[in-house]
DNA sequence: CACTATTGCGGAAACGTTTCTTCAGTCCGC
DNA sequence: GCGGACTGAAGAAACGTTTCCGCAATAGTG
């Protein structure tokens, strides 16, 4: 039974003042009412000897909202691909003297999920909402949710809401320029062909690149696969094309893909980057880096996403976010950096004919 | 600006009775006051057309207590491995109407931060703690922590805590018994050397399956590397050994340090497991099934700790864990199951003397 | 029939804050 | 010296619950 913890009333009394002068000294400035220096200090000497912490209960009860943020996520927490996001949001949180509760809804939450999880966070006041998602795509935003939520790597498809997402297009324009860089022309693109948000993005960005070193993108070096391993290995039969048509560069959807296309080049005994140059997206770990050669990829800024949520929902805008407005809402971009590695390198020489 | 939330007053009000009766209908039963069943159904009534949320604050003000759970841990948000801890628990734990706070306090967490991160949780009045590492490991718990804490992957070196880890001797042994059933007798144990918990526990469990098959282990055939691709790679050197010596079944350390060694093997133009099988540890997403051949692991059961954890908490015991007495505190050990996917099979018939 | 139990319910205190209001002094200008 | 402005600080009312206590009415007992 630990004597339970100091509460304002003990330092009110150790201090000598009453409980209202030790709520404002401790609430630091407030404007109209002032305390001379020397109560002050004798009420922070009190609260620091007495080990004072304020209990949140009773504040947010008070104050009708919690120092708390809600991160309702759909599997974020779940797999550990953009679990970056949630550590860094949770971080920035802390930062700040907030803290995250974590609520998520599993893969395909159905509206009853969705609306309790939403009740549990509102009866426990949380200031303020992140619904963060693993893919980035478009979700129709839950009733009730209030307008200051923020949707991280997702955007909502009606109301007005912010929304934090990688910046797709520009990043696939790097990727194919880097391709384009190391001298390659013929640049296929492994795409994704099960429809996600980011297919049609990195789609436009590869084309633009190509447009802008004025190629004409070869249908037959398009390839719409499964964004995962076995898709990067069916991948395998652009190597298949003729001499003239096959590609000296890839750019693959993501690192499954690649890390299965590296596989189908071993198998048709092709060395990356000496017979292929590949490149791809996301940077995961334990993937990119990991693969024989370590692999050129575009990474997505997961852990900046997160912390930008928290920091535009605690009105720290740091300007760097450029925010656009965008019909609904208002949408943040962010930069994918190129990771160099070694699975990038300059053509090879024309082959000669066997 | 929300016509804010029912109270309990509002019911009282519209069900035409104190909110003493409303409080005591709404939580159900409370023994020595009973509440004919017509007011009851009145109450009820009242409670669901308002659509009325006890206000969680005003409720952990007034019990001292929240219905949260503080889910501390070192990095296991921040990535990507055992992450399945954490969503088992928050799963778990909003069954039971509770949320979890999640804090992280990172890799190498510093006394000021552990004690920040602790007093945060305690000003928001949470209920029980949960203590997590991404690595089976020993921590000394922080002073100040609640009897009640939970150890998640790691164990406490003193005070009596409840621990949960993974049960690696078993593991092991069941690894290298799958070993031995396909026959291998010459079988190779790659682990850690940077002295993890688990690398004694698993060599263990290795020794005593040899020991019961009558198999004296060769040294030469035990390496410690670096838990990592890298470390694998360098393992290959087993593939080395003289004819006479060289394993024909290898137990890795985890999957990453399996990964490695396929690529020493393919390097020495060796195929898995056709020249040698390959056993992994840990079950890592898109690792071990993604490899080729895919690889038969062990899985760590993190899904069912954090689930474990959170029951444990809040006295659900679900005595199918059993809990045994370990010097400071209670242990759970959770059996790891053994999943059989392509990378073992029986043993070559003895090779040709070239 | 006069008592005690029992049943069904409401009053009100507490939980620890924040914040509005009040109030006693002090200092000033005239 | 005297009203008024300003300072410094305290009183007290919320915030929405839970829960102790007690009261009325009914039911049970001798």
């Amino acid at each position: 039974m630990p004597p339970s913890r100091p509460t304002l009333k003990d330092v009110a009394l150790r201090a000598g003042v009453s409980i209202t002068t030790v709520s404002v000294v401790l609430n630091g400035k407030r404007q109209g009412v002032r305390v001379p220096e020397a109560t002050r200090q004798r009420v922070q000497k009190a609260a620091a000897e007495l080990g004072y912490r304020p209990n949140e209960m009773a504040r947010g009860l008070r104050r009708r909202s919690s120092q708390a943020i809600g991160f309702l996520s759909d599997e974020v927490t779940t797999t550990p691909f953009a679990v970056a996001m949630l550590a860094a949001a949770q971080t920035e949180a802390a930062r700040n003297g907030f803290l995250l509760i974590t609520v998520n809804i599993g893969r395909s939450p159905n509206d009853a999920d969705m609306e309790r999880a939403l009740d549990s966070l509102v009866q426990h006041q949380v200031s303020s909402l992140v619904v963060a998602h693993m893919f980035h795509q478009e979700v129709e935003p839950l009733p009730g949710l209030p307008e200051t939520t923020i949707f991280l790597n997702c955007r909502a498809t009606s109301g007005s809401f912010r929304s934090i997402i990688p910046s797709e297009t520009a990043a696939a324009y790097d990727a194919t320029r880097e391709l384009l860089a190391h001298g390659h022309t013929r640049i296929a693109y492994l795409g994704d062909d099960t429809g996600l948000v980011a297919s049609s993005l990195r789609l436009a960005g590869y084309r633009q690149a190509l447009a802008e070193a004025g190629i004409r993108p070869d249908p037959r070096l398009r390839l719409g696969v499964l964004p995962r391993v076995s898709g990067g290995v069916h991948g395998g039969e652009l190597l298949d094309l003729p001499d003239d048509v096959r590609p000296t560069g890839v750019f693959c959807f993501n690192d499954q893909v690649a890390m299965g296309f590296y596989r189908a080049a071993r198998q048709r005994g092709l060395s990356v980057p000496h017979d292929i140059s590949v490149i791809g997206f996301d940077d995961q770990e334990f993937i990119a880096s990991e693969l024989d050669p370590p692999l050129t990829t575009m990474r997505l800024p997961h852990a900046e996403m997160g912390k930008l949520a928290i920091q535009t929902l605690l009105g720290h805008d740091t300007s760097s976010a450029s925010w656009q407005p965008n019909g609904t809402g208002e949408v943040a971009r962010l930069e994918c950096p190129l990771v160099r590695r070694a699975s990038v390198t300059a053509v090879r020489p024309v082959r000669l004919p066997a």
